[in-house]
DNA sequence: CTTGATCCTGTAGTAACTACAGAAGATATA
DNA sequence: TATATCTTCTGTAGTTACTACAGGATCAAG
């Protein structure tokens, strides 16, 4: 059983991030010591890089916790786990597509900017895109 | 001089989002009738539209006021506009490669998991991936 | 025994909105 | 004219997922 700092160094997961997600109810709570300090087991770690991963890969912390829930079931309904992975992904490549268009849109501005201008031919062109 | 919803129409800022950028001094306080409802002019409806661009071309709040005011105050500073879009450029380049691992982890994830499946080899695979 | 690291609880702040509640005025229809 | 439905007003609180204290207790090392 390890303290909270050996915990947070383990997992990946912020000290003040672990008490949020004991306060939230996302994990259950840990043992206490004698003198009160939070103690954490390898299985709970374990649901702290599980959570991590989750929010790496961009889930909710909602569906981070489903999937959680769902880790623990044992009865792990795929189909819900694959729905949500897919509609995340769905997600993930719009957003990829909007970056994109956007990525265009700003190196195309800054080009026609020429550094030292006074009047800024970039804000101009700022103030009439419309193909954004 | 329009209310406030045709303003938020024509610029595509919602109401409440319009008098929350009023509240936060990002636009000047509007005129306003005798009835005490909010007044826009053609260039009021102007700002938010500049301040929409620059919203949906993911700059934050505080770049997108700050390129407000270079914009009204005449001597615009061309080369604190090329660097804050440059800045934010590289930014979103950075998220697209985020994002691209991402959906690349996420839909190998989903491939594996065959719909039906009681115990769910995806989240199987979640508890253990390292190379996120 | 003192210093510094770690931990505790509880509260408040962050970004950028969004969502009410409750009241007043405006507009459209019967 | 009465009624009903919109729109707007102010002010406050909620959202997401943390993050940052403040003020105090405890622990480990020298």
């Amino acid at each position: 059983m390890i303290a909270i700092g050996e915990a947070s160094r383990q997992s990946g997961v912020g000290i003040e991030t672990i008490r949020y997600y004991e306060r939230e109810g996302i994990v259950p709570k840990p043992a206490r010591a004698q003198n009160n300090r939070r103690l954490y087991s390898a299985s709970d770690v374990g649901r702290l890089r599980l959570l991590k991963k989750c929010r790496d890969l961009g889930f909710p912390l909602s569906d981070a916790k489903a999937l959680l829930d769902l880790s623990e079931g044992g009865d792990e309904d795929c189909r819900s786990v694959k729905e949500m992975a897919e509609a995340h992904i769905a997600n993930v490549r719009s957003k990829i597509d909007e970056l994109k268009r956007l990525e265009g849109a700003l190196s195309e501005l800054s080009a026609n900017c020429e550094t030292g201008n006074v009047s800024c031919p970039m804000l101009a062109r700022l103030r009439m895109v419309e193909d954004i």
